[in-house]
DNA sequence: CGATATCTTGATAAGCATCAATGTGAGTGG
DNA sequence: CCACTCACATTGATGCTTATCAAGATATCG
């Protein structure tokens, strides 16, 4: 991994003050979180941060896709969340890590300093509430997961998957959704096997829901049928 | 459902600046919170509020349980948190409730009024940190309820519920922990049916683990093992 | 003390996991 | 440029875990 100090010349590409951050607070009161900013780099499977390490920095990514996940002794995986450019991770006042942080793709992220992060809480005005409001989101996405992950069927996660994909890539149409994670990282998001994934899209595509020209790129072919299966609304298995 | 002016007399036994929001703030920042505060019962079974209101209050459990809970449309139910004495709850910048809160038992609770409270978050000094102190504490446990919905064992479920219980409760050596709600609530907890957690029960028993002197009342007869158990540590099945 | 909700237990089956084989695609070196 | 390789994905056969449905036991409350 490389460090690219934030005055580098390529930085103005990432404008800091359209950070989701900083977005909402005056230049002013920004100008103190890029002092302490760093720009970084990962390449697919290196890791930020693993469950258990100090948690000394708050991150946000610029481009590319992260996962967070949790392991079991025996090495079950679980996936708490995949991290797109533009949402923040390592919120949190615990002191050690309680997940690991792993590139998926190629990423590009600010990175700030825990100890500098949270004196600027009390000094910038309006932090705190954005913070707030990041958690809050959080919060509120974590329990969805839970009643997918807890009462969800094979489809319905499935279903439930892949309208979040296409929710985040800001389409709405008839579209295609880059999936830039395995099956594996599916599953373990799910808490399915990667078999149950690979069968259910292959479900999906004969009752012609979706179609998958390639592995990385599936086209929902009907929005609302997908959007439904993921709500739990139909007979379960058509 | 009845409510007391926070300055009737019965109040002194719940003294506010003991309470969760307020420790570690001054008496002086405490103040303005006691000011938008009051205090309200429920008997058991009753809604707090519902999934899809307008999020117009924090409540801070002060004696009994509290049930948070969403629902799928066919009834499927997952409880995402039970929330009992000492502890937070509608704590989200939402505009609209994302679950339902349900009176367990006989619960007695201070509610703030949202809007309020959200001024005094600019305000009060130290509050701001206080809220994301209790939301990544939130967000925290979150995870670690997503690996068990998402990757334990019906064993593992169950043991990790009776540690779980047992922590609450403070005490250690071996023990009793009260269970407050019934088998179907742990089954809508851990993404079990009221039949596995009744079998899983047995099964503990039978092992020597745990005994059940009454329905609600869980003695742990070995905390170790119970802790592997809940650790995926274990055979999965002894 | 009877009525009703809750809990336990049993028989059966559905859903998903497991394990293994095959298929596919991207990158590599001959 | 093509065969090779390796990682990833799909598919199939089978079995385990847990759900479902139903009956019986226990507890709770008026």
């Amino acid at each position: 991994m490389y460090t690219i100090a934030p005055v580098a010349k390529d930085v103005s590409r990432f404008d800091l003050t359209r950070s989701v951050v900083c977005r909402g607070l005056s230049q002013q009161a920004a100008r103190p979180l890029m002092a302490i900013s760093s720009l970084h780099r990962k390449a697919p499977g290196e890791i930020l941060f693993a469950e258990g390490d100090e948690a000394d920095s708050i991150y946000e990514v610029l481009r590319g896709t992260v996962r967070l996940y949790k392991l079991l002794p025996d090495g079950r995986r679980l996936i708490t969340a995949f991290v797109s450019a533009g949402r923040l991770l390592g919120l949190a006042l615990d002191d050690v890590c309680v997940y690991t942080a792993e590139a998926i793709t190629d990423v590009t992220l600010y990175r700030y300093k825990r100890t500098a992060f949270e004196r600027l809480v009390d000094e910038v005005p309006g932090l705190a509430m954005r913070l707030l409001a990041v958690a809050s989101d959080e919060l509120r996405t974590a329990q969805e997961r839970m009643l997918l992950l807890g009462r969800k069927s094979a489809t319905e996660k499935v279903a439930s998957f892949l309208v979040l994909m296409a929710g985040q890539q800001g389409s709405d149409g008839a579209e295609e959704v880059a999936i830039p994670m395995t099956r594996s990282d599916i599953a373990d998001y799910l808490g399915l096997t990667i078999g149950t994934v690979s069968r259910t899209l292959t479900k999906l595509i004969r009752q012609g829901v979706i179609a998958i020209p390639t592995a990385n790129r599936i086209e929902i072919r009907d929005r609302d049928d997908l959007e439904h299966l993921a709500a739990g609304e139909t007979d379960r298995d058509l």
